[in-house]
DNA sequence: AAATATATATACCGAATGGTATTTTATCAG
DNA sequence: CTGATAAAATACCATTCGGTATATATATTT
């Protein structure tokens, strides 16, 4: 085992609250002082295992991503189930994430891209990578299910995925302020309307 | 006029310069120091103008919403031009103030929804009750465009108004991560098949 | 010109910030 | 038991924060 004294706290778990605390708070408006609190890791710990605070940000971001955005997008990407559903799943996913109890802050993503866009160019870099990384998974899904006639030929479906892509913006926006969940049913709902079907 | 000594800056330009200054950087990332350098008044007469800081924050996103939501609201709840027109008139200004070159910030509402949410229940507060402004406007003129047979009874006004007053949400995160404006153009373009027509 | 009123400029305050150096404690290897 | 190692705990640092007290400058009023 290690050499030295044990450590008290595991630090995948203090990534998983440092994660949420930004997550809530942002990146400003959380203090080193409030990690040490949350983790239980004293703050050289924090520096040794992580680094500064903005490398923390960005590992909890990643961890975030990780976690909620990849399984979501591997799901766009490789399922093989009629568009409507497969979209549908997708911001349900997103609604349903919006009502976490353990955290309902809304979307990480977005937060960070709202916050990190003036001051912070690293984090906005990150964010605008993982918002990239969803844009690019809906419109590589959308031009497929056009080729195989999932939609018809003559809509702009990159202008299509563009559209559904956003809308997981607004249900982060929404999630933040604490839209219930009745309400997010229904725009989502709405929002497939917008999707045309092949007959 | 007045009777001591004049004042080197009009506190009027001042607060709007601050709302710039706000809207752009947030609310924790703007420190006392930024709004002295960028409005021109020193310090106390800061204090002495508009109270704390959080008072000049809330006098800040109040002149914004007088400036750029109460018009649109109003063109939306007045206009006696039909209901896609006056729609895509609200989504497309929207649009084109995200675009604006002297402040291309996003929306400040939501700028301050998603960073008050957590943290300051003052800024949430007045955020929120713009949004809701928001929000009951359009659920009044969608519900009116029901009763004119502007949209057909089966469909859920109430869910269409808020589906689309929240299209608003999805542009502010687009404009604060420098969407260009034909994406904006053509998210709008998607976003209006959603609103049915009564033929 | 003297007194008054109002704004500016400067200096300052305690508290909190991000970050680090130092000391203490707990484990393992010999 | 002893010495080495690694983590924890504490104290500390310079800077910046929001906010204010004090002093100075510029105008009007009498």
């Amino acid at each position: 085992m290690g050499r030295g004294r044990p450590r008290k706290t595991d630090p995948e778990q203090a990534l998983d609250t440092a994660m949420k605390v930004f997550w809530n708070k942002g990146f400003e408006g959380t203090s080193m002082s409030d990690l040490v609190c949350a983790t239980g890791m004293a703050k050289p710990g924090l520096y040794a295992c992580f680094g500064d605070k903005e490398a923390l940000y960005k590992k909890s971001l990643t961890r975030y991503f990780d976690n909620l955005g990849t399984p979501l997008l591997d799901d766009l990407e490789h399922s093989t189930d009629p568009l409507p559903i497969v979209v549908r799943r997708f911001l349900e996913t997103v609604a349903h994430s919006m009502l976490d109890e353990s955290c309902p802050s809304g979307c990480f993503v977005v937060n960070s891209l709202i916050e990190g866009a003036s001051q912070h160019p690293a984090l906005k870099a990150i964010g605008k990578e993982y918002d990239q990384r969803r844009r690019d998974v809906f419109s590589q899904r959308f031009a497929d299910a056009q080729k195989n006639g999932e939609i018809p030929t003559q809509v702009n479906a990159q202008a299509l995925a563009d559209f559904f892509a956003a809308q997981s913006l607004a249900l982060g926006v929404m999630g933040r302020t604490g839209t219930n969940e009745k309400e997010l049913s229904n725009f989502i709902d709405v929002a497939l309307t917008a999707l045309p079907a092949n007959h």
